[in-house]
DNA sequence: GTCTATATGGCGATAGAC
DNA sequence: GTCTATCGCCATATAGAC
C-alpha cells in the first residue's frame, strides 16, 4: 500500500518539524496537520493520540542519533585518529540535523521513562564511546581521570554550539547568522586539535 | 508594604520552580498557585498573564546567570589562572542552580525576541569572556583560531553535563544519581586541567 | 489584597458521511 | 483512508464579593 506509507511518512516528517520548533507541549495537532497537508482527524487515525505521535517521533530521532555515530566507534584506528574520526562524524551528523540536540535536551525531562524505553528497545552500546578513551594501550596521561570525563567533554564541545545556537549567536555574534555559520564550519578543525591536545602530555 | 513584596516573591519563586520542571508551555497556572500556597486569581492580579509571569521569571534567571560570573572575568590574573578561576566560578554557580542551563536552552527558541530584550535592558558585556582568551599578551598558540572557539568550548564542557544530565546519567551511569553527582564533583578539576592544556603548547 | 465563581476560547479527540 | 462537524474538557483570564 503505497498510499498508506506515504501518508504516514508525511505525518511523521511534519510532526518532527513542528515538535522541533515547538516541543511536545507547544505543538498543536492542527499545525502538524497543516504542515503535512492533511486533515487533523487523520493524525488520530494513524496515531491514536498526540502523545503516541510524539513518542514515535522521539524514538525515531533518538535511534537515528545514536546509530549514526556507532560506525565511527568501531573503526580500527589508533586513539588520536579515532578521536578525530569520531568528532568528524559527530559534527557532520549534527550539521544535517541541527535542531536535534536542542530538541533532545528539551524533551528529556518531560518523560525520562520514554528515553529508557527507547534505549531498551534498541541495543545501544554507548559504552563503546567510553572505550575509545578508556583504552590503555596508548600512552596518555588520563589515567587519574574517569575516561567518561573525556567523553562528556567531547560531546559538550560538539553539541553545545548547536543546542544553544540562538543564545550564542546573539551574545557573541551580534545575531549574525552567516557569521555564526562560518564559525561553526571552522569548529570541526578546532575541536579535533583540542581533543588531541587533551589526549597528549 | 511587607505583605506585597512577600507575596510577589512567593509567586516568583513558585513560578521559577514550576517553569524549570515543565517549561512555559507545560506549566499550569494552577500548579504555580498551589506551589505558592495562594489562589490562582492572585497570579493574574500581580502579573497580568501567564506570558508576563514567565517573562519576569526568565529575565530574573538570565540576569542572575550572567551577573554571577561577571566578577571572575575582571579579575587581575594571568591567562591560565584567570581561566581556572572562571571555570571554578561558573561550575560553582551552576551547582547552586543546576536546572538553569536546561531551562535556558529549552526556552530560547520559543521567543528569541525576549532574550534580545533582556540583553538590551541590562548592559551585558559578554565580550569580556572573549577577552580572557583573546588577550595576546601571553604566549599561546591560539592565534590561528577565533578566541570564541575557546569560550564556546569552555562553556560546552561546563554546561553540557548539567543541561543533558538525565540523558548522560542514563546512558553512561546506568541511571545512578549518586554516581553521577560524584562524577560532577570531580569534573571541576578535570575541566581546569584540560583548559590549561588547551591553552599551552 | 485575597478569595470564589464563572466566562471564554481553544485543543485533543471522536462520530459519522463518503 | 480521508474528510467535515462537533463534543467535552481544561486552562487562561475576569467579575465581583469580602
Amino acid at each position: 500500500m503505497k498510499k498508506d506509507i506515504s501518508t504516514e511518512e508525511k505525518i511523521l516528517e511534519a510532526a518532527r518539524q513542528v515538535f522541533y520548533r515547538k516541543g511536545m507541549d507547544g505543538a498543536r495537532m492542527q499545525e502538524i496537520a497543516d504542515e503535512a497537508g492533511i486533515n487533523k482527524a487523520l493524525l488520530h487515525y494513524y496515531f491514536r493520540s498526540k502523545e503516541k505521535l510524539f513518542e514515535a517521533v522521539f524514538q525515531e530521532v533518538i535511534k537515528g542519533f545514536f546509530r549514526s555515530i556507532e560506525k565511527a566507534l568501531y573503526a580500527e584506528l589508533p586513539l588520536t585518529e579515532k578521536a578525530e574520526y569520531v568528532v568528524d562524524r559527530y559534527i557532520t551528523m549534527i550539521e544535517s540535523n541541527p535542531f536535534v540536540p536542542q530538541f533532545i535536551i528539551s524533551e528529556i525531562n518531560r518523560n525520562p521513562q520514554m528515553l529508557r524505553n527507547v534505549m531498551m528497545s534498541e541495543k545501544f552500546t554507548p559504552q563503546s564511546l567510553v572505550d575509545v578513551f578508556g583504552n590503555p594501550d596508548v600512552e596518555n596521561h588520563l589515567f587519574k581521570f574517569d575516561p567518561r570525563q573525556m567523553v562528556i567533554s567531547l560531546l559538550g564541545m560538539v553539541i553545545f554550539p548547536y543546542a544553544a545556537r540562538n543564545l550564542i549567536q546573539m551574545i557573541y555574534f551580534d545575531g549574525d547568522e552567516a557569521e555564526y555559520s562560518k564559525f561553526l564550519s571552522e569548529r570541526k578543525e578546532f575541536v579535533k586539535t583540542m581533543i588531541i591536545k587533551m589526549l597528549t602530555a
